[in-house]
DNA sequence: AGATTAACGGAGGGGTGCCTCCGGTACAAG
DNA sequence: CTTGTACCGGAGGCACCCCTCCGTTAATCT
């Protein structure tokens, strides 16, 4: 019922300090994220164990919920791509902000745990959006700013706009790059007239 | 093994004549319909027996396999997309453009099957996405004649497009039109310049 | 090396879905 | 109304997944 529902929530999940024990905790980390990317959050947690050559118990004993081993896989995520913002800081405007939208892309396409956490509703997935989005807005703002980008749109827009996409199938990555390019020039602004 | 190798594959199934059958027959199209449309491609059978209030052999019975159940709901409706794009004839090359990709909005919202069929490689997906480029496409190189649509993108990269945002999810019917119409203006002729 | 105990892993009970099979039901033809 | 049979529905076998529990193993400490 009411789990964690005073103070700092965030996960419950630490690594264990035991030498084979913190190996089982990594190796189920990586093929977590493996099968998360492959069958999305709903992915059988005896696959990941498996996976990651551990008894289920093992899994279990390491994060007890679903929601605890998801979390910490996807936090771990988000806080990369937050990383990526500040490497951007320093290029023009619209460069920026296009480049940092190409890592979230990339992180997306083989992560689609990210792609469904936009619209699903937890205390976990709340505070990594906002996360997202602290990095992400300002080089937004910044574009607008510039003149570069339309005015009429916001951020929120602008990510959803790109993840779906990103979650698209495409014949190719070409194909993906054409019409991601398509959907940024609508979000350019337009030539004056 | 190799099922419907000759002639015209097509679906083997048919409208039963007895009274109770047919509306069995029916109920269970319905249900299907609807559970398609809830939890896509995988849903489960039993779950569709059950909301059609018919015993599970009897789903079997009608369609020896999900395959089959799901191709004779598909067909239906990728045929009532195809009729739709008669309607927009008259329109003005861009407008009846878009009014057809709304309504092909408006379809895979609900079923997000058709999105998924995207991608599937079946017979019946094949023929199927065969009908629905049948219809949309020659609107899109009228658009295009006319100098309305850019001429550097397929109507295969903006159908991919659309279908991509159709399945995401947004906060709100106006976000998603908004986000339509930013990706429809990167599909849209510069203005020269 | 030996003791301590954290950590392991998988058996097993409960749930759900897939699909087959067959005793029962009721439509429709005579 | 009777009868033949097309059709019904769900029980049941198999497979997979969830999660718990506990006997066994081996990492760490002394």
């Amino acid at each position: 019922m009411a789990e964690q529902t005073s103070g700092t929530p965030r996960v419950a999940v630490r690594r264990p300090n035991r030498a084979d024990a913190r190996r089982n905790f990594d190796a189920l980390l990586g093929a977590a994220r493996e099968v998360f990317a492959e069958s999305g959050t709903s992915a059988s947690l005896e696959e990941i164990a498996r996976r990651a050559g551990v008894g289920i118990g093992t899994l279990y004993r390491n994060f007890p919920t679903r929601q605890d081993l998801f979390d910490t896989v996807y936090l771990g995520e988000v806080e990369e791509l937050c990383q990526a913002a500040d490497e951007v800081a320093d290029l023009p405007p619209w460069d920026g902000f296009v480049v940092w939208l190409r890592r979230f892309v990339d992180y997306v396409a083989t992560k689609r745990a990210i792609y469904e956490s936009l619209n699903r509703d937890s205390e976990t997935f709340r505070s990594c959006r906002v996360a997202m989005y602290g990095a992400g807005e300002p080089l937004f703002d910044r574009a607008q700013a510039a003149g570069e980008a339309r005015t009429d749109v916001s951020f929120d827009d602008v990510l959803r706009m790109i993840s779906g996409l990103t979650a698209t199938g495409f014949t190719d990555e070409a194909q993906r790059d054409r019409v991601l390019g398509i959907a940024l020039d609508g979000v350019r602004r337009r030539p004056a007239g």
